[in-house]
DNA sequence: ACCTGAACACCGTTCAAGT
DNA sequence: ACCTGAACACCGTTCAAGT
């Protein structure tokens, strides 16, 4: 990239929705969520503050529009798999290194539950738990159990991401949570001290995945229900 | 004037931290976090905006302090249990009812990873996890697993309850998503369509437990690892 | 030490006025 | 229709000044 290469002010194209929705994502993904005000993203885009309210309701809709951008990205990306669970894991997967990229999105995830971003991760981890064989009776508390664990994630990470200085890399940033955790009084945190070394050298995602394995786990002990069925009949091929 | 020997007489209401954190919180949850500003918290304690800077840094410490409060108070609670499994039921239990009345806590519980807020509640299930046997090398990710899961869908409570009117019940709002999902493209959306029906009825406490249980079946699926040992000895009572 | 409240530097949003 | 930017009603935070 040329060092001189300063934004242009000039504005060859007229507004719309989704260059407003483009030049949000540069500036939440650069500066964080703390970046993007309205005149930031005026200027940018070599505006009236005024010219958004135009094509954008408020904020929020942008925030929530900008969310929908990236999570739709990350689907169509990652739709490959043939395996039920080798396709969870690849969503999965896909959906940590997005909010890795934009971790303004794990805050942004949590949002109406009809919004395109919502649906679209519900729809593609059900999905795959139908394909899976998961009994009907059991799918929607497993998909709940698995998007919300997924949620939880994304929605730490984006909290981490705040946390520390965009410079600093995950490893350090866990060398100084868990100095925190190994400095903590044993007798009132035995649990999360004698944990501070695996935290310092553990992979993140690999955890995560670890976590996604264990619930598909959960689920694949889950047998129809009835009783008449021995329990040992007819295993969930995970 | 001998002002020093003039006793100073302290209003008995003085302010404090802890008065301010309390004050805090009855905002937080009859107003929302929308309703939490420095202005008003100093009109609540009839003083001024300043004041409350000599007692807490900033509102995001706050906000910390008001989580940690409301944390703390739930986990002393729920002490009791005496099987673990049904000890870190109580205690996801606990988190899911105080963050019903305390919606805030829910999105407050993603910070910094060395507050009490998140401290006392990976102790608490790591401790129950080291209790009911698993084995070592499988705690940090077990715990992990849970802990996220919970934030997962406190996060997600609080973000309903920024939704709906404070005065909207549960069913009211499920009812209303559950229309949402129904009226979407079922080429597009088959599974969350089907899940329309039972997402109305469903018990949004149960499902929570449910996903518990789910994480916790998966967890008794592993065994300590070492090849020497039969896959099905001593399996992990839960 | 503790508290007051005006002042400062922001913010999201609106709207009369322009093209 | 689309855009401009000043204006409005807020915010969190600071700080000289008071007790």
């Amino acid at each position: 990239m040329a060092k001189k290469t300063h934004r242009i002010e000039r504005r060859t194209d007229a507004l719309s929705r989704e260059r407003i929705v483009a030049a949000a994502i540069e500036i939440l993904d650069s500066g964080g969520e703390g970046a993007l005000t309205v005149r930031a993203l005026a200027a940018h885009l070599a505006t009236g503050s005024g010219a958004i309210y135009w094509h954008v309701a408020d904020k929020g809709e942008l925030l929530a529009a900008a969310t929908d951008e990236v999570i739709a990205r990350v689907m169509s990306e990652v739709a490959g798999g043939t395996k039920p669970r080798e396709a969870i894991r690849a969503v999965a997967l896909g959906l940590f290194d997005a909010i890795d990229v934009h971790p303004w999105v794990g805050t942004q995830l949590f949002r109406e539950p009809w919004r395109p971003a919502m649906l679209e991760i519900i729809e593609s981890v059900g999905g795959r738990l139908q394909a899976l064989g998961v009994p009907h009776a059991a799918q929607f508390d497993s998909a709940s159990a698995l998007v919300h664990y997924i949620l939880g994630v994304a929605g730490q990470n984006a909290a981490n991401a705040r946390v520390h200085a965009p410079d600093t890399d995950r490893s350090a940033f866990l060398t100084s949570v868990a100095a925190q955790w190994d400095a903590l009084d044993p007798a009132k945190y035995p649990f999360v001290r004698q944990m501070a070394t695996q935290l310092r050298d553990h992979d993140d995602r690999a955890q995560f995945l670890a976590g996604i394995d264990l619930i598909l786990a959960g689920i694949g002990t889950v047998r129809s229900g009835g009783a008449d069925e021995p329990p040992d009949a007819a295993p969930i091929s995970i």
